[in-house]
DNA sequence: CAGTATCCCACGCGATACTG
DNA sequence: CAGTATCGCGTGGGATACTG
């Protein structure tokens, strides 16, 4: 079976950019690592997760059940305990993301560094625009232009 | 060297996070997926990368040329031709996004499947609550809450 | 404890038109 | 060909407060 073809990222109907919208969201990827040692309760996801609202929070292990990724477990006790845990679908993402979390923490340097070089050329170049004013050239801080 | 622990996703202030935040957007992944076996010009990328506008590929590809992850060859010709390819820092993101991009082909099915399931078991849910009645309970189609 | 409920706004992104 | 320039909107998501 040859499946290799079938889908296209690059496409712009193809099913799989749906999953990238997915998984690309701020909170998405974030709970399923830190889901991906422990099942963990609402209130300890949110500790580990940081900056995560109750809200967000919520909104994103809706979707990730939904998408069979996660499952949701509620124990009829009061106070109510409900735990969150990877199904194995959600398991198979781990590797994926393994790998792009393992690029992410040794290459923001990098990263960084080029950005840093990127903006002091920019710089360099604004103020050669206007001769020697003294003009502020705003070096461009944001993510995208 | 242990660096292993240095950087952590899950912090709010790690700087990690940001990668995925630019990565994480409509079009990064899509360009360097396209620029992955080829060098590519400005109008090639545009048809390669399915739904890109001018201007978000403008905006990404300045975005990646500034992270030092696509560089930007500019020949002095008439009519212009600009050539884009990946940097090695960019080449060495290709492992990471093919792991993705692969389960993103490999399990898009399984996502809707799932996904389907639950879209039924709420839809059945919400006609029990509303006894007979025929109140159209929709099946929240939307991708987040 | 585990969520809901609102309000609200930045901004990512699309559509469209124009230019060196 | 390779972009810029504008306009506008949809919505993800933050802040805050409330509830079973």
């Amino acid at each position: 079976m040859d499946t290799e073809r079938e889908y296209d990222v690059l496409s712009v109907d193809c099913p799989s950019r749906m999953i990238l919208n997915r998984i690309g969201d701020r909170w998405t990827l974030l709970i399923i690592v830190a889901l991906s040692r422990e099942v963990l309760r609402f209130s300890q996801l949110r500790a580990r997760v940081g900056g995560a609202t109750p809200k967000v929070l919520t909104q994103t292990l809706r979707a990730l059940e939904r998408d069979g990724l996660v499952s949701r477990e509620v124990f009829p006790v009061v106070p109510p305990r409900v735990e969150y845990r990877l199904t194995e679908l959600g398991r198979s993402l781990l590797e994926p993301i393994a790998a792009v979390k393992k690029w992410a923490e040794t290459h923001v340097e990098e990263v960084l560094e080029a950005r840093e070089r990127a903006d002091a050329m920019a710089s360099a170049a604004s103020e050669a625009m206007s001769s020697a004013s003294s003009s502020m050239a705003r070096p461009r801080a944001g993510v995208l232009g």
